[in-house]
DNA sequence: CAAAATTAATCAAACGATTGATTAATTTAA
DNA sequence: TTAAATTAATCAATCGTTTGATTAATTTTG
């Protein structure tokens, strides 16, 4: 009884591929085997491989923006909004951890600029917001004059670090991120620390 | 005068364009253009296009093997050590920004084990190395019982975001790492945050 | 030493396979 | 019946690799 449109199905099924291969090492054959559709639906609906990969970013880039903003506007101390943008954005990229990796590897090839350039501005965006806290909380007082962009890269890069290498923070043991088990136990301990470390960081000695 | 061995060619040629275009992105006929020899000897010497990939590999994680085993026996305080050991780790990988960037791009495609693993592995032992370092300061009691992965993990994490995405930390202007001025105005920069976070985020509450 | 034999290095050309894309024909649906 | 959706077949281009032949260098032999 599920509604079954070919359109979806391919932008499914290249979502998958794309995270699991790449985008150079998914092969339209395969996108067509894996969603069942003829090859040429894939150019009539899209154009070309790339639209395919262009639609699912922007889907993607529109769906993530931005509970971020939501929380800048929130009536509460720069603390709190802090500690709450380092829980939503490290749920949020480890609830995704395949896209996120996708991202990143397609965005550190510095070609496809027509496609990345938006997301870059969208993602320089939400750094912005994250800048726009902090900077209110040392304007207020409760935090220390840091390198704020800097500290955000932290934060960020800790979570990004934490997606592409989950075994770097358990010797031995392998956690999987698709495990929903492993990744809320991985979750916990990654926004901890990073609260911790952060608010350490950016809280003046006594 | 310079002896110019054909094969090295093929290496230093291969290793530019892999780490421009990727691995998928890279073809064997542009390695032949740009190192001056013809396509057949890239199979003649390495085999296949995998086997000059391998080799590249294998020289730069042997040659990056290991100044920090070299600190952790040093003389002087576990504080001394890290401090180091951030300066150097930074230094390393923002000097060799391209590769780096590249090594994560094909890390990051589950295929190919059979190159990474040794990679991983090694990559491994250099974590275990500075985990040795902060649990040798926790015991002597000049740093607090922190989740050490963690901040292992926000070293390697921080410095590997500031190397894709030097630009994050700049607002407006366009920062360059191949650009040597630019890369030490970076480098300072990082090295200054990160000595400060991290020794702030392992120094006991007085 | 010099001629012969052997090995290494290099080449242009071609291989079969696969790529993304397109065509033209056919089926489905409104 | 007409437009949209879907198909199989095909396209030129490019892929990584292999081939057989040729030249250059080295080693072996008489």
């Amino acid at each position: 009884m599920e509604k079954t449109d070919k359109k979806t199905d391919i932008l499914v099924a290249a979502e998958k591929l794309f995270c699991e291969y790449g985008f150079e090492g998914t092969s339209t054959r395969q996108i067509a085997a894996e969603s069942g559709a003829n090859m040429a639906m894939i150019n009539y609906y899209f154009g070309s491989k790339m639209g395919v990969f262009q639609e699912i970013m922007e889907e993607r880039v529109m769906s993530f923006k931005s509970q971020l903003n939501q929380i800048k506007e929130e009536n509460i101390p720069a603390k709190e909004k802090l500690l709450k943008v380092i829980d939503k954005y490290a749920s949020r990229i480890l609830n995704n951890a395949n896209f996120h990796k996708m991202m990143h590897r397609e965005l550190s090839l510095s070609l496809r600029p027509e496609v990345f350039d938006q997301i870059k501005a969208a993602m320089g965006q939400n750094l912005i917001v994250i800048e726009d806290i902090i900077k209110e909380g040392i304007e207020a007082g409760d935090f220390r004059p840091v390198d704020i962009r800097m500290t955000i890269v932290s934060v960020m890069g800790t979570i990004s670090m934490v997606t592409t290498s989950p075994n770097k923070i358990a010797p031995d043991s392998n956690y999987d991120l698709e495990n929903e088990k492993d990744r809320e136990i991985i979750k916990a301990r990654l926004i901890d620390h990073l609260q911790e470390m952060i608010l350490t960081h950016l809280t003046p000695k006594k």
